[in-house]
Formats: C-alpha cells, sequence, structure tokens
DNA sequence: CGGAGTGCCTTA
DNA sequence: TAAGGCACTCCG
C-alpha cells in the first residue's frame, strides 16, 4: 500500500518577485478554514552593524558634564572582527541615513571637506546624497567578505519600491563595473606618484 | 501638574456569571500588544477536606502483609478541629463521588441498609444519587461553620453547566427550606422519644 | 508577552 | 464565493 505524506509547509524562492525573495505556503490543518492556505514573504535579512552604533551625546549623573558615549560592541563581550560577527539582529533599512549628520575633522576641530565621488560611482534610492553613499560604500568595504558591487536592480525598479528591490547586503550605490580602462589608467596614476615620490626622496 | 495611575490589574465580582466568580482585567504594559487586555476568571475555591481523605489498602515492601493506609491530616502537622482548618488546597469537584463505593458496617462485618432520606431532600448534579447526597450532606453538617442550606442555583442551570453554577461550600442537595411545622413535627418526635425513653427506664 | 494558528469580516 | 487581511485565542 502506498502511503502519502501531505506537505504542510513549504519556503522556496520566489520568482515573481526580486531576487532574495522567499515565498512560503502554509496549509491550515484543522478547524473550518482547514485546507486553507496561508501565504508568507521573507526578504533576506541585513547583516546587523556591529561597529556602526553611532556615538550619543548624553548626560548621565554620575558624570558632572554631559558626556560622547560610543559603544563599539556589546558590552562585556569580546571585541571579533566585524567581518566574522554574528549576523543574527537585522538592521533598519537606509541605516546609513543616521550617518548623515556625521562629518569626519581633523584633530583642530576642522570639519574635512565634502569628498568628491568618480562620475562611475552614482547614488540610487530617494533622498541618497554623495554623503550619504560614500557612507554606505566604506562600510560596506569595511563589512563584506564578498565583492562590493552595488544595487542590481534597475533604478526605475528601485525608485519603485526600494523596500522590495533592495539588496540589503549591497551599499546605496548603481551597479559599477570596472573595465580594462579603469584598471590601465588606475595603474598609470600609482606610477605617476610613485615617480613623483621618488624625485621628491632625491632633492 | 497632575499624574494619573493607569490601573494595570483590576478583579471584580462579575455579575455576568453564577454568584461567586470573578473576572481578572491584566493590562499588558509593554511589547507590541502593549495596551491589549489579559482575561482571568475565578471561582470559589472549594474548602479543604483535611479529614475526608479514604483510606487506601496497598501494599509497601516496608509490611509483611498488605495493609490499610489511612491518613487523617498531613504528615508532621498538629491535627486541628475541621471547621478551623487551613482552606489553602482547592479541593476536586464532585469529590463526593469518591467516596461512593464506601459502606458503613457492624463490627462484625454486616453492611448497613441504605439510609432513606426525607422526601424534602433530593439530589442535584449528574449521577448524584441518594448515597452520595448523604454523603456530600454529612460532610457539611461536619465541616460548615455556617449554615447547611444545599444549592442555590435552579436545578436547569446545574445540569446545563454544573462546574460553573456549583456552589462549593454548599452539599448536592437542592435548597431546604424548614418551616415551623417541620420543627413542630420534629419537637413531637423527640417528645415521643423521650417519653419512650422514661417509660423503658421505669420498667 | 510573543508567536502560531485559526476565525471571520470585507471586498470584488 | 473565494481570497485577502486583520483580530483573536491559546499556549509556552
Amino acid at each position: 500500500m502506498m502511503s502519502s505524506v501531505t506537505i504542510e509547509r513549504k519556503r522556496v524562492e520566489c520568482n515573481s518577485l526580486p531576487k532574495g525573495w522567499q515565498r512560503e505556503e502554509i496549509i491550515r490543518k484543522s478547524g473550518i478554514s482547514a485546507g486553507k492556505m496561508d501565504v508568507c514573504y521573507y526578504s533576506r535579512t541585513m547583516r546587523s552593524d556591529v561597529s556602526l552604533v553611532p556615538p550619543i551625546r548624553q548626560t548621565a549623573s554620575i558624570f558632572k558634564q554631559p558626556v560622547t558615549v560610543i559603544r563599539n560592541h556589546e558590552v562585556g563581550k569580546v571585541k571579533h572582527d566585524a567581518k566574522h560577527a554574528a549576523q543574527d539582529k537585522p538592521k533598519q533599512m537606509f541605516w546609513e541615513k543616521r550617518l548623515e549628520r556625521l562629518r569626519a575633522c581633523h584633530s583642530s576641530g576642522e570639519e574635512l571637506e565634502d569628498i568628491i565621488l568618480p562620475r562611475s560611482i552614482r547614488s540610487i534610492g530617494p533622498n541618497v546624497n554623495e554623503q550619504t553613499v560614500l557612507h554606505s560604500l566604506a562600510t560596506a568595504l569595511h563589512i563584506l567578505s564578498s565583492p562590493v558591487t552595488g544595487q542590481t536592480s534597475s533604478k526605475t525598479e528601485f525608485n519603485k519600491n526600494a523596500t522590495a528591490f533592495i539588496n540589503p547586503d549591497q551599499p546605496l550605490m548603481q551597479s559599477v563595473l570596472v573595465s580594462e580602462d579603469d584598471i590601465r589608467r588606475q595603474e598609470d596614476r600609482v606610477n605617476i606618484a610613485r615617480k613623483k615620490l621618488q624625485d621628491a626622496l632625491k632633492s
């Protein structure tokens, strides 16, 4: 005699949604709605940003003056390499925007000028400006152990529904392709810089 | 400035349920379900039946033969008057039915005849027979310090949902009213008995 | 108090 | 009438 097992839950990659989304179907087992199906959609979970909690200016009764509290990692835990940190806590979407007010400065307190990004790096997403992309990109280079390539969705898709089309592992920049020409030009720049350094050391 | 205190727990007599039932409302204070309410219903707790644990016939390795173990009270505790016993342990509903198999007997071992109850005492509850009422009533007279009046719910209510409508302090009999006539008749019976006793003593 | 699982109202 | 969505119960 053959016996069959009714599958009650199945979770599969969903082709009618952007890459990374999964569709789960759950069959109701009992009650008057038995046999009906509930559907859940799951997006990719974001990596946790262990070392990216911004400093907070706060006043505590134990201090004589307001102080700036800096937490780099959980209290009481050994600090590990960020690239190998546990990735269980999800990260907020567009968390980069929390960093928008922060500016690098000299030890004298004088703020640095805005950094100009190469034209090949273009922002993507609602109100994502050049400095936000920079924060996003710098963080990705710091945290990711895989290649940093930017968002793969088209700008149209992304603007239509960023929440669905975002790839949370990648920075908020459009997909970047590095050509053979790019590599050659960069090599030229490095060679020129080395030459200048040699000349400076001679004199 | 005024300060208000949100009531988080309140426990009140519940009018939409039979007498004696209480309804407790507990407001959730935090989390995603903050503000939602959990409700508990409490029935009257039953008095504990300190001296009514039936004897058990059992075999233990320390005895040469099976023995009948009799526990009248908790081991290691002083035995108090049952009417003043601590009432913290709840009693099982319809516990009287556990006594149904027990019969009084003469010292010779011969069982006594069933006792016939007066017609004014009528049983109430599922499968509660005349002997069960007797056990129940005798226990109430033994334990209760307040008047023994029987169940106050109607027979219809009681049969519909005994668990909710039972008054656990009272025996499983319908409400009994003692009339002036009843008292007079009982006085007559006592007088006749006394007369017979006097006559017997004379001869 | 959260989450799984189901009831049931709304909508087209 | 069915599907979707929300509310609610129950249990750990």
